[in-house]
DNA sequence: TCAAGGTGCTAATACGAATTATCGAGCGGC
DNA sequence: GCCGCTCGATAATTCGTATTAGCACCTTGA
């Protein structure tokens, strides 16, 4: 079209006017004007190949992006993870492909997609060992959202401070005056359960509290609550929004009152739908701010930047609620 | 390693075996060896790059692609195309980056990215009619969801069956009773607008019935109920589910019963975040499943299968409702 | 013994852009 | 007229894989 080489056109695309590199303004504005026409741009693919990055950043969930349950967990971390990609000028590659196998998606199998985008921020309340091991020791750069114990390699990853966040609410139950509390929930496995049962056991040790457990698998809120009273517990510090609520409606209907008979604390947002008019005291976790900052880390991985400090805590935000209130005084 | 020629990897790799391509048993042997023992993986890029496609689908959106609000209108389609997508192991690219002018996005600019997938979704209440001139004369593959007039020659589309389900709604009015009908809304403009209009007259011209028309543009709620009571209209036809929530919510303020005083008949889902209790008689629109046949659609004209059907209405799902009910017999 | 036909593999090339060494033109200065 | 220099643009190569024509070797049959 313009008469130019395949070099020029490249060298025009990318900007270059460095030392090495010159172009003519009138030669420039040529090959700038047939690419408006045209609408040219260039193949990802190639360009990815070629230079080695393409300025596409994937998006691996391990569950649909776009969930059809209402008050979606994870649409506020896509949020951020936009925004920033935005303001970037990266685009998103989702990748939808995975395949399920074995019950959930793969990042690895035979036509693995990860390696298109220049790197990849993975989503997802837990993820596979054996695969971010895998992805630790190639080198891809990656970043989690939610903090990942070393998996052969420290993993980069925004989280939330969970144990901060669970002590301070701790805190304030103790302060309330308090002294028997549970932790309802599995308080292990996820990292994120594992680390809020720490944020729990500290005030409580400090305090010279005994610092109960109860397990939440394969027991109805019935058994829990059951569980609980029969335990003189007098607040309950709740993992899971969706158990909470659960709760809170099975004892009001038993005539208790809440905060008043029992107090209930939330350990952040429901990752399953719930609905309640209950306003918990508890704490928000910083979804879109993580979404966000993921996005930061993986740019700054990519691009080297030794300022960048891969494994980041994102403070949650405390709410006040009206499920906290002084225990009552039990002779 | 195995003294072999690349070529006959990628042989190996792919399972070649046909009638062009053969590969001695004992050779093939001792290449998978070695690429288990060293686990070698063919280079995702390299690989898109010879196939000449990338199996990437693109999504152009008019709005955020996640968006903030609540309730939101658009992301039901995005569930549908994320599910076909996955099915059939294609990547959802979200091109974020299109830049406001002129009030709107544009696909069509300087750093327009949108043929770096191999083909398209469009998504959005009304599209640009020069842009899509464009896409359509350039020979873009392209989906739009909601059907579009010709513009330069036939718009794949895969739409609401607005037509029909109208029709469906007021013939239902129709049959309990109802003589004076009105449609609230533009009735013209985007074409899912036109088609409800259309959908609204053919019934009523049928049953020899005047088809009224209230715009709604610049008028406020009391206005048009007003309007409505002093025509005598016994049934309001809405084409924005919002402003049949606004119109009944002011109707029972004033005393009016709905249905009994006035029947209100919705067109569709709230486009816009409308919280209320009322159960409107009407229909939803099948975006999920629209969502799900564009992208079907899509990847049917880039493989070029000729069973294809390029435009397609899906049928509205009808919803009882409660906002029916037979006319008060006015002497 | 030689053509015909089959078998097993490789050399060469394409894919589309990025990069680099190099080439040619124009211009002063001597 | 020649050297040296700058400026502009290009030919050639690279990335890693897929594909295809074709080569060398072997077997078979007359």
């Amino acid at each position: 079209m313009t008469g130019v080489s395949q070099a020029t056109v490249s060298l025009v695309l990318n900007g270059r006017d460095d030392g090495n590199v010159r172009i003519a303004p009138e030669t420039r504005e040529r090959v700038l004007h047939a690419i408006r026409t045209t609408g040219y741009v260039a193949d990802p693919v190639a360009r990815r190949l070629a230079a080695r990055h393409n300025r596409i950043l994937g998006v691996f969930t391990y569950e649909p992006v776009f969930p059809t349950g209402t008050g979606d967990f994870y649409h506020p971390f896509l949020v951020g993870i936009e925004e920033c990609a935005e303001r970037l000028g990266c685009d998103l590659l989702l990748l939808t492909s995975a395949p399920v196998s074995g019950g959930r998606r793969r990042i690895f199998h035979d036509d693995n997609r990860l390696r298109l985008a220049d790197g990849c921020v993975l989503l997802g309340r837990s993820l596979d060992r054996d695969e971010l091991t895998r992805l630790v020791t190639e080198g891809q750069p990656f970043v989690s959202v939610g903090r990942r114990d070393d998996a052969g390699g420290p993993v980069p990853y925004v989280g939330a401070d969970y144990p901060t966040a669970t002590a301070t609410v701790v805190r304030r139950a103790l302060a309330a005056g308090h002294t028997a509390l549970a932790y309802l929930g599995q308080g292990a496995g996820p990292e994120s359960h594992a680390d809020r049962m720490r944020g729990f056991r500290t005030p409580l040790d400090e305090a010279g509290r005994t610092p109960r457990h109860l397990p939440t698998t394969d027991r109805s809120p019935a058994e829990l609550l059951d569980a609980l009273l029969a335990a003189g517990v007098t607040a309950a510090v709740v993992e899971e929004y969706a158990d909470g609520v659960a709760i809170a409606q099975l004892a009001r209907e038993r005539g208790l009152d809440i905060p008043a008979d029992l107090s209930i604390l939330a350990l952040g947002d429901p990752t399953r739908p719930a609905s309640t008019d209950i306003d918990f005291t508890g704490f928000r976790i910083p979804r879109r701010e993580m979404g966000w900052q993921s996005v930061e880390v993986l740019t700054g991985l990519l691009e080297a930047d030794p300022d960048t400090v891969p494994q980041r805590l994102v403070p949650c935000q405390p709410v006040d609620g009206a499920t906290l209130a002084p225990p009552k005084v039990t002779p």
